[in-house]
DNA sequence: CGTACAAAGTGGGTAAAAGTGGTAATAAGT
DNA sequence: ACTTATTACCACTTTTACCCACTTTGTACG
């Protein structure tokens, strides 16, 4: 399982060096393959492919005519790419990505179970200061029973 | 399996050059022959002969009368042609598909398992732009379990 | 507290592959 | 038979993936 939170940075050449801490899960747990896409255009995800497979067959046996999941479909499939390790432990974020996320320099990898989110420093921060937890947040996870 | 999104460019002369990602996958699982058409004019599918020859013995055994089964065979076979691969790995859209899809210049080549889907750059974009994922979306997509 | 060793992270060069455009040859149509 | 259109082939340019080497950071032990 992938959990907390690790800076890294991304090179010139769109190159992001998975922290070691995620690396070593990934590795074993998974393959060297990922599924690298986006949802909105703002972060970046990471889904290992066997996880990726996963949800494709779910999505599959959803109703064809389900709108969300042509959104889905149409968006994720936009941004995304298969994308393997190099020896070095880093992965090519594909082009499309890189820019619409800004993917470049300063970058935030958050572990969300099953699959990895990159966001931009700057834009990370800007994001927690707009969206604190609220009152009703509180509420919310007081219910679920955090 | 056909994954994710390759930019490419169709040339002068109507030929897509199939990203080489996808070119690896399709002559091992298929062969050089695909069956290109469209079914509503504004984009293109492109089928390995092999999957297309499926969905034929598929619609055969459905009623001749079903109106659906018609009126697809109609428009499939009005746009469609079988093209084969040239030596760089490019193929030949039939002139029909590529006035009506706008097959010039940028183009998406998106990979949706077991055919590609080829849009203009630019009707791409809108479209994903005039159907942004809502939080309502979020919510079936959680229904069916994504 | 400092030094040395190991692990993690960074940057860049190069060979191979991918992509592009053009030309020649063949076929088709008038 | 000549012109035009289509298909196949060839050669060049650009990009990318891979590999190697260096730098920095963390850690352990003297």
């Amino acid at each position: 399982m992938l959990r907390g939170n690790y800076p890294a940075r991304v090179d010139e050449k769109g190159r992001l060096k998975i922290p070691s801490s995620f690396l070593s899960v990934l590795k074993e747990q998974y393959g060297e393959e990922f599924f690298i896409t986006s949802l909105n255009g703002q972060n970046t995800r990471i889904w290992p492919l066997e996880e990726w497979k996963e949800i494709e067959e779910k999505l599959a046996d959803a109703s064809s005519s389900n709108l969300a999941r042509k959104k889905f479909l149409n968006i994720v499939n936009y941004y995304g790419q298969v994308v393997k390790l190099d020896k070095q432990g880093r992965l090519l974020i594909p082009p499309r990505v890189r820019e619409s996320a800004e993917m470049r320099g300063e970058v935030e990898v958050l572990g969300h179970l099953r699959y990895l989110e990159v966001w931009n420093h700057q834009r990370f921060l800007d994001e927690i200061r707009k969206n604190p937890l609220t009152p009703e947040d509180f509420q919310s996870l007081d219910d679920i029973g955090v």
